[in-house]
DNA sequence: CATCACTGTGTGACCGGTCCCACCATCTCA
DNA sequence: TGAGATGGTGGGACCGGTCACACAGTGATG
């Protein structure tokens, strides 16, 4: 019988017993170090297949002061959380590039001033070894929490002033903003409007400055009725289209700041008349999987999440190995689709 | 200072050394045991605060057996893991469930069989208090494997057979089906093919009970051409619309067990020349966001996530106190759109 | 042949909690 | 007034690992 008499799940103390050798050893071989003969270490792996053993989590922890598992923060309220894809894909990323080292991702949400508080509260516990924080607002309350409880953090995005202070990955959000405004300049044209994201988060600021730029650099106007402000959402991609609809109605292309807000756009534009591509061009921003199920399929650009997500592990391992920060700015890619 | 000297996180000794009281008592208030005077009860919160104390998550667990924390196992493979929103519903209504009872969620991907052999191994290691799984097919050797180890497992879905051994939680599939089949019978299709899940995950199975009964009742033909097979996948729902258009032109409307298969569907459709809603009725399942980005919006069958999520942590909380298994079947609602 | 470096192994202390039992006060009631 | 019940508290053992240190055995070196 491999298990135990009664229940009890066996210890390293059960493997060295079986094994005939002390516990320090059977831990050696756990740890996989090198200082285990041949014949011990081959007794201890057999043992512990024959009694079943697996080492305990807490125990472990406990003993070594590490966890082999990091936090993934979400502050963004809940409803907003799992309506956008951006999420879970960053999250699957993340787990992936976690298991490849051996370590766990736990789930941790603050939507509400509350939840913060214990959340901030279980982290600074040094309970995971770290947190990857998706929070969209820099210098808030939360990731200043962190810092000052001295948990190594690595934040999705990029937040200018605290490279010094905080590991962060982000797509370049400004060049985004730029390419996608010069494509549409390239398909004809002339009045395009943009759906920002929320003006207090950074990727938004940068993606409106990118799209200002290329306007400027083509001598194309900046006007102030082509850009409205939406939440990322799809209501606020609506929103934000009927809003550009009256203020400018002669508009030509519309460069919303995420998928989802184009989607909005996308239903108030055809609600109106417009037919995209044809009346209006219609860009995006994300690519996280929305963009592929509209109509016409969405041109958006293209975040790579694969790589932002390995990056941030590979960051925040780093951080708790010792080192500094760092800041990674990864590209965006053009997807040419149906809308433009 | 309420920081410990030097990097030290203060501990419960620290605490009763503050506050002029026992470790036991510390403990008794962390853990709201009735048995303090109201004396000792203020000077420890008091402590607690001006130390900044937070409890060690591994301490306690290695001591009380428990750790407050639960895994949440999907094991379909990850490329369709992240692009169906069905999963992060589900994940954000467990992580607030849990939230309720100060627990948290610990996200597992066992795609690969390897995977699956390491995930079992941690799992059965009660490393989590149970295990929420989301795996579409039973008796597979995941759960086998679980329920072997006697880890509480609550699955999402429901699996014939099996509610002696297994606590589920799943939407009345069967009457989804039939629901959805009917409207659309209602709406005055006659030539009515359904795109279903895979066959060997019972929630496929039954939605295609449910449409073949509800076809049976109204005395309309239940006809292999009009049954094509796909995966749940947008490209698995395109290829099934391929193959219905070939096989049963004369089709009037389409009932797809997914929205992600009816997303293919209608793109498929649209190619064809077909209009949606006047030549073509769809309808999907699950209503998970996506329903609400297509071109038509898409009548769906509503899956209620939240009380799936909420009744999955019940029973787990239940299953982790000693009580037995049980089956929970929550209905789903029809949401009309514009594509019937 | 004594010394020394080096490899492999065993052992006890320790991580920070929980839990149980012993114990002291105080209060109740015969 | 003394026995017994009750409420509150302290402290030791323990959970299952890790880690530093001590030490035995081996081979190389002077």
């Amino acid at each position: 019988m491999p298990h135990h008499p009664d229940g009890e799940r066996p210890t390293i103390r059960d493997v060295a017993a079986v094994a005939g050798v002390s516990r320090g050893t059977v831990s050696r071989v756990l740890n996989g170090s090198d200082r285990v003969s041949p014949q011990a270490l081959a007794a201890v792996q057999k043992a512990i297949k024959t009694i079943g053993y697996s080492a305990n989590h807490a125990a472990r922890s406990l003993a070594s002061g590490r966890s082999n598992s990091v936090a993934f923060l979400l502050t963004e309220p809940q409803h907003l959380l799992f309506e956008d894809p951006t999420f879970s894909r960053l999250m699957g990323g993340c787990t992936q590039a976690l298991a490849l080292h051996e370590m766990l991702l736990t789930l941790v949400t603050a939507g509400t001033p509350a939840d913060r508080a214990r959340a901030v509260n279980y982290l600074a516990g040094r309970h995971v070894d770290g947190v990857l924080l998706v929070s969209g607002r820099a210098g808030n309350s939360i990731s200043e929490d962190l810092l000052a409880a001295g948990v190594p953090t690595v934040v999705c995005g990029r937040f200018p002033g605290l490279e010094s202070r905080l590991s962060m990955v982000g797509a370049d959000d400004l060049d985004g903003g730029r390419q996608m405004t010069e494509h549409l300049i390239s398909r004809g044209a002339i009045r395009i409007a943009t759906i920002t994201g929320p003006m207090d988060m950074p990727g938004g600021i940068q993606r409106l400055e990118g799209y200002q730029h290329a306007l400027a650099a083509a001598g194309l106007p900046v006007a102030p009725e082509l850009i409205s402000h939406g939440d990322y959402s799809k209501a606020g991609g609506a929103a934000a289209m009927r809003d550009l609809l009256t203020r400018a109605p002669d508009t030509d292309a519309v460069f919303a700041a995420s998928d989802l807000m184009a989607v909005g756009a996308l239903s108030v534009l055809r609600e109106a008349g417009r037919r995209v591509p044809e009346d209006v061009l219609v860009g995006g921003f994300d690519d996280a999987g929305v963009a592929e199920t509209t109509e016409p399929l969405l041109t958006t650009m293209r975040q790579p999440f694969d790589r932002i997500s390995s990056e941030m592990v590979r960051l925040l391992l780093a951080r708790i190995n010792g080192d500094g920060n760092a800041t990674v700015t990864l590209p965006t890619t053009l997807v040419r689709r149906s809308s433009t």
